[in-house]
DNA sequence: ACTTGACTTTCACCATTTGTTCACCTTAAA
DNA sequence: TTTAAGGTGAACAAATGGTGAAAGTCAAGT
């Protein structure tokens, strides 16, 4: 993927969300009120400089609500690794940050991430010890989604629930207990959009 | 790739970091002042020398924050996607023979296909309903490994073992029973490499 | 066919941020 | 001693980020 500056990101997500959410895309009036800029032009600019970018196109000339979010490059691209994620240990453990290469339709909205699963607290959702999960960074998550969550300070990999004013985050082992957590509590940091295993090096 | 040095070392770690963080490439001023130079043309030097090395690209001049870290493993390869199995069922011929990107060290001896799973046969190895299985193709398999057989022109995706002049296909599912087969009756049709799920349509 | 409303595109112009280049200096290796 | 990596500082050029108004498009509705 291309280059991006700061500002670009802010529409582009913006955008993006505004497509997941209607279903179409947003008018430049709309986006300019969200934003805050005060000119049209302004997001004129950003919308082309996305669409140079290839992070956009508008299928037909000065067709209305026509933006379409660019399927992120053909075949695939490289995403961050990050570390592990493990039951009740920090994400932050792998300061070497590599990354790997994963096929396009697993990524989610643009800014994604790898994490490698330790542990088998998803065992039952087919979720096993040493699998790498493509995660789509965003805060909120629908309920049943399996998200990965900082809870105080801690990261885990769950199912999302919410219920009522709080949030379960359920296991897939019928071992373990859910963690029930008020929603200040719990942030979101990204929902699992897709799961690599090699068995290259295992040994069933 | 060339060799590089510490202190390009250094600057390439900071810009990965960066992007890796971010999401876009940090601004020169940025880098300046996070590794501690004085003057912006430190890092206008290092960062043309890395691109030279091929640790770094721009995809065009003058471009701000534009700045890519060029894929270590460049790796990923198309391979066919043949359709799909279930236990009993032989393999779909899938017409529209279309292809997947997938990761490059989820690939085998060169000779790879992929396949998507039908049933829960393997369903305690983690292995689901709809999962895509990277398979090389190889006539042997060694004990335990995860393989796509025929077995009486029927084909199905089970744990194989060798036991004196019998083989044991056995499925990952407590509900399931194994199939015994005279060697002769088997074809092993390659041994499963990797596995790619995807949780984009899914709902749980 | 003419008008309207809802949008997109362009023009002209300005401030700021950021990348590029020039000239010149130091130090360690071949 | 020549060469390459590392550095300093200042000047320059280009891309980005923004403002405001006007002009152009297109699909209905009368």
């Amino acid at each position: 993927m291309t280059g991006i500056t700061p500002a670009q990101q802010k529409v582009f997500s913006f955008v993006r969300e505004y497509i997941n959410r209607h279903g179409y895309s947003p008018s430049y009036e709309e986006v300019r009120r969200s934003l805050g800029f005060k000119s049209l032009n302004s997001v004129y600019k950003h919308l082309k400089q996305l669409e140079r970018r290839g992070y956009l196109k508008s299928p037909w000339d000065n067709g209305k609500r026509v933006l379409e979010i660019v399927s992120l490059a053909a075949g695939s691209a490289a995403i961050p690794f990050l570390g592990e994620v493990a039951a009740g240990t920090p994400i932050e453990a792998v300061e070497t940050s590599e990354s790997i290469e994963v096929p396009e339709n697993f990524l989610g909205n643009g800014n994604n991430f790898a994490l490698r699963v330790r542990g088998d607290s998803m065992i039952d959702d087919g979720i096993r010890d040493g699998d790498i999960l493509i995660i789509t960074r965003q805060p909120q998550a629908e309920n049943g989604q399996t998200v990965v969550a900082l809870v105080r300070g801690e990261a885990t990999v769950k199912k999302f629930y919410l219920r009522g004013s709080e949030i379960e985050l359920k296991p897939a082992n019928s071992q373990m207990k859910p963690i029930f957590a008020d929603a200040a509590e719990v942030e979101i940091v990204g929902v699992v959009m897709g799961l690599l295993r090699s068995y290259r090096t295992q040994k069933h």
